[in-house]
RNA sequence: GGCGCUAUAGUUCAGCCUGGUUAGAACGCCCGUUUCAUGUGCGGGAGAUCCCCAGUUCAAAUCUGGGUAGCGCCA
């Protein structure tokens, strides 16, 4: 690992609430950036949203509202989820706001200039009712499904992005195995260029009344690619300021499946093509199903997660969406099963290890322990699985060797009886205390609000990775505070 | 249509790459046990035609081919 570590999620767009899906991708970056920082490595963490989408600028008109209105007040809930879901990010970056939109056009200026935009007669299906051109595959029999109309035949000028010169040393970019995780989203993107080929993208829409300019033609907006794609180097200040410097190239875009040909092949293709630097990773996850069912506007079910927050509090959401999602295949985040975890997991085999650690600690020695002998607890938990399992972004395994080690420590308890036998009492119970704490080490980047509580009742600081060794911390003065989850229903 | 992913106990998954003891775990269920602890913990048990068919092999959940079903991507 290097020195420093810049990771993205993908911006959302604006024109709806957000949901558990958008929750999850935050999170997933979340505990990867807080990883890293635990691995004492530089980290920035970059989220934010998509304020130049024609979407948003329909679901304004749509609600009656002026566009730029419309996207703050939305941009706000974006925002305040962060918050809710304990986000570590350094950044927020809205591609409406001046450092933004510099950056695109300077951008598309860059690669225009190069030779590599030009301007095409481009003809396609329009459909009036979506105000959007549509392809061959989205109509059924010949028209719109969504508005039952046959859409027009229309033609109009489109600035290009030559992306077809990018076609080799794209294929060679994707076909290494470390670019795109997991490796079914890799495949998928290979064989799609190797049997489609790489063809030239309109990257400007004639007419629109929302979006940022082109810097050659005011009759055009940029399009999506290079304006969405730019935040990634915007947000660090391109191209002058330190922190691009430091933090460029991104080591991780956390993206949806939806998205990964855009931040697999044409966000590199840009790049090379305005000379700059290419991303190291693209982190592909699945997508979310919420109680079994698709997340869906129409069905209803797509609930804002701060109501979820709200519900059940922010760590036990978290933990839950690490740890029912493998983050290869799409997952279903279920209340039931939020449920079975905190009560089992969280409240039982957690919980309740702490609670009766720190009760037997204040029983027997009023809560203060000093240094004792190893009696070889702490090695039962196997640092080499969790570092496997987090380098290759398997968190839900990370957390479930964490418990193991959870259970070990219950076991230890039970067969030492430290209510029992007063021969190693205090050996017992500081071992006991060393293990809470490195396990709170290890659970910071899932559930930093719970590692620091556990880390007040233990009276220690935040601890890093090189701390977990035994007998770091010398004397305990521990003292218990409620109860770490309350069991739910 | 092309390509990809998935299919294993009631449920959620691991194992498959690098074939080889009675196919593991968690939850749920049943039994026992303990009281330091949040009706908690620990121990034990029942529960699986490893989607189907064929092939390779001394040996297949695992490799190969062909199906079936679910899901996704297609600028």
């Amino acid at each position: 690992m290097g020195n420093k570590f810049y990771i993205t999620t993908a911006i959302d767009y604006v024109n709806g609430a957000p949901h558990v899906g958008h929750a999850y991708e935050k999170i997933l970056a979340d505990v990867l950036a807080r990883w890293n920082r635990l691995n004492k490595i530089d980290t920035f963490f970059l989220t934010g949203t998509d304020e130049n989408a024609q979407k948003n600028s329909q679901a304004a008109k749509e609600a009656g509202i002026e566009t730029k209105e419309f996207v703050d007040k939305n941009t706000e809930v974006f925002v305040k989820l962060c918050n809710y879901l304990d986000l570590s990010n350094d950044d927020f970056i809205k591609t409406t706001e001046p450092r933004h939109v510099k950056v695109a056009q300077s951008i598309f200026k860059k690669i225009f200039d190069k030779g590599e935009i030009y301007k095409k007669k481009y003809s396609g299906l329009y459909c009036e009712g979506c105000e959007a051109f549509l392809t061959e595959r989205d109509l059924v029999d010949g028209k719109c499904p969504e508005h039952n109309k046959k859409p027009k035949i229309i033609e109009e000028e489109n600035y290009f992005f030559k992306l077809s010169k990018y076609e080799k040393e794209i294929l060679k970019l994707v076909s290494s195995k470390n670019f795109i995780v997991p490796e079914g989203f890799r495949k998928e993107i290979v064989n799609r260029i190797k049997s489609d080929g790489l063809k030239d993208i309109s990257v400007s829409r004639p007419g629109m009344d929302w979006g940022i300019d082109t810097p050659i033609d005011k009759e055009h907006k940029i399009y999506v690619w290079i304006d969405a794609l730019s935040n990634y180097i915007s947000a660090l200040g391109y191209p002058n300021d330190k922190k691009f410097k430091k933090y460029w190239p991104a080591d991780i875009h956390v993206v949806g499946k939806g998205i990964n040909w855009f931040h697999s092949v044409i966000w590199p293709a840009i790049l090379m093509s305005a000379e700059i630097e290419l991303p190291k990773k693209i982190l592909v996850h699945g997508y979310l199903t919420f109680n079994g069912k698709k997340i869906s506007k129409s069905l209803g079910n797509a609930i804002d997660p701060t109501a979820l927050v709200k519900k059940y509090s922010v760590d036990p959401l978290r933990y839950t969406l690490v740890k029912d999602i493998p983050f290869n295949q799409d997952g279903d985040f279920s209340e039931n099963s939020l449920k079975e975890r905190v009560n089992n997991e969280l409240a039982n085999d957690l919980g309740n290890l702490v609670s009766r650690t720190l009760t037997l600690c204040e029983k027997y020695f009023d809560g203060i322990l000093d240094k004792q002998e190893d009696d070889g607890l702490l090695k039962k938990l196997n640092l080499n699985k969790i570092e496997k399992y987090f380098s290759k972004y398997e968190l839900h395994h990370a957390l479930e060797e964490i418990w193991k080690f959870v259970r070990e420590s219950n076991k230890y308890v039970n067969d030492k009886e430290p209510w029992k036998n007063e021969d190693d009492r205090k050996k017992v119970l500081y071992n006991l205390l060393e293990s809470l704490r490195v396990i709170s080490i290890f659970i910071s980047p899932f559930m930093p609000e719970t590692s620091e509580r556990i880390n007040n009742q233990l009276g220690v600081g935040i601890g890093l990775l090189e701390d977990i060794k035994f007998g770091w911390h010398g004397k305990y003065n521990v003292k218990k505070e409620g109860v770490l989850f309350k069991k739910l229903e």
